[in-house]
DNA sequence: TATATAATTGAATTCGCAGTCAATTCGAAC
DNA sequence: GTTCGAATTGACTGCGAATTCAATTATATA
């Protein structure tokens, strides 16, 4: 029972690439369905393998879940550890951040299932999922902090304003659209320059 | 087996009444499961009622689930309304609407639901949902486009510039927590003056 | 080529949840 | 208090999806 597949299994994996091979697929799972229906049907039909056979990768469908949770809380925190050695000031550094996270979000939206699907895990993974998310957040916010004191930023509260800058980037993926007319670079150029002007004081207006 | 429930079951409620009253309830459902993790039990037992009975006001989960869109869409929809028809200038009135739509957000977050799930729904409803909803992120473009005209705020592209603020706004229902210590006014000011701030042109700075 | 280990399969099993339904209770009108 | 429809129950059914597993095939090594 082989399932019509975009199949592509390269050969000269180790076990651990697969695992990782097998993570990253999810991403395009994700673009067709939503997460919640994910099933691992779904998962090995994309990878041209067989439902029985993922189970030689991983435990369960929690195991990849929170994998994936791990992998792309990862991805955002190197994404952030450039930032912040980066040089330039913090609202060009900051901008990168953004472009970099809402391209990540396009262009392996795998990391878009950890917006959801939290309740999946079982406490010892959504701890450790939480911490470390909780580390990127709190870089983020930091990062802010950076441009508060040098005052280039002003904020009412810096956290309230890095969950609203997150909770923007996140979105992307809810609706964006390869085949639509919008390049990657286009979105997180523009959400870059919103979202870091919401942080610059005004000098005139009202 | 009347399952533990903070019931509350009003007997001076018309049938269409408690439908409204179900509906209410999946806010708080979702304040503690996710979306995707919405049973029919859960529903009923934050109800205190058996799951049969909820067949008795709605033919079955989806048209739950399509109500649950349409009424937050038609929510939002009013809002808007509002914010158009007032006075004063667009970036207040447009500041008014985010603190509007934040408010409803954290404490009737039954709209939640409408971020992810549209899988569930079928082709028509599906339509009718997204029909409404783009009528509503079309309105809250020409809220944009209008302080653009009048040149109070600049933005490179109102539709992205749109959804990063929705994506922000609707984000609040997953990390907000009402026994924390923020009030719900605080988040709404907070994001209101971030995401206007965010289109407002720079006189100075880099 | 022989052997061992890893990878893969597909069928069988289990499980949770949506949806059904016949039976019971409730409440209003007379 | 009798009657009737609406509301409610809880046990039952069916299905789809996760998970298991014994058997098979591929791959590497000696």
């Amino acid at each position: 029972m082989r399932v019509i597949s975009t199949a592509r299994w390269n050969l000269d994996m180790s076990s651990d690439e697969r695992r990782t091979e097998i993570l990253r697929s999810l991403g395009a799972v994700l673009r067709e369905r939503h997460a919640s229906s994910l099933t691992m049907q779904d998962i090995a039909g994309r990878l041209g393998m067989t439902k029985g056979n993922l189970y030689h990768y991983f435990r369960n469908k929690q195991e990849i879940l929170f994998q994936c949770h791990l992998k792309s809380t990862e991805d955002s925190l190197r994404l952030l550890d450039e930032a912040k050695k980066g040089d330039g000031t913090p609202a060009l550094r900051l901008a990168m951040l953004i472009e970099a996270l809402v391209e990540a979000v396009i262009i392996d939206p795998y990391g878009a299932i950890a917006t959801t699907d939290l309740h999946r895990l079982s406490t010892p993974q959504r701890r450790a999922y939480i911490a470390l998310r909780d580390r990127f957040e709190q870089g983020v916010r930091s990062l802010i902090q950076e441009g508060v004191r040098s005052g280039q930023f002003e904020t009412s509260d810096v956290k309230l304003t890095g969950l609203a800058m997150l909770g923007a980037i996140n979105s992307v993926s809810r609706w964006y659209d390869a085949k639509g007319p919008r390049k990657p670079a286009e979105v997180a150029a523009a959400f870059a320059h919103y979202l870091v002007r919401g942080l610059i004081p005004q000098t005139a207006n009202a």
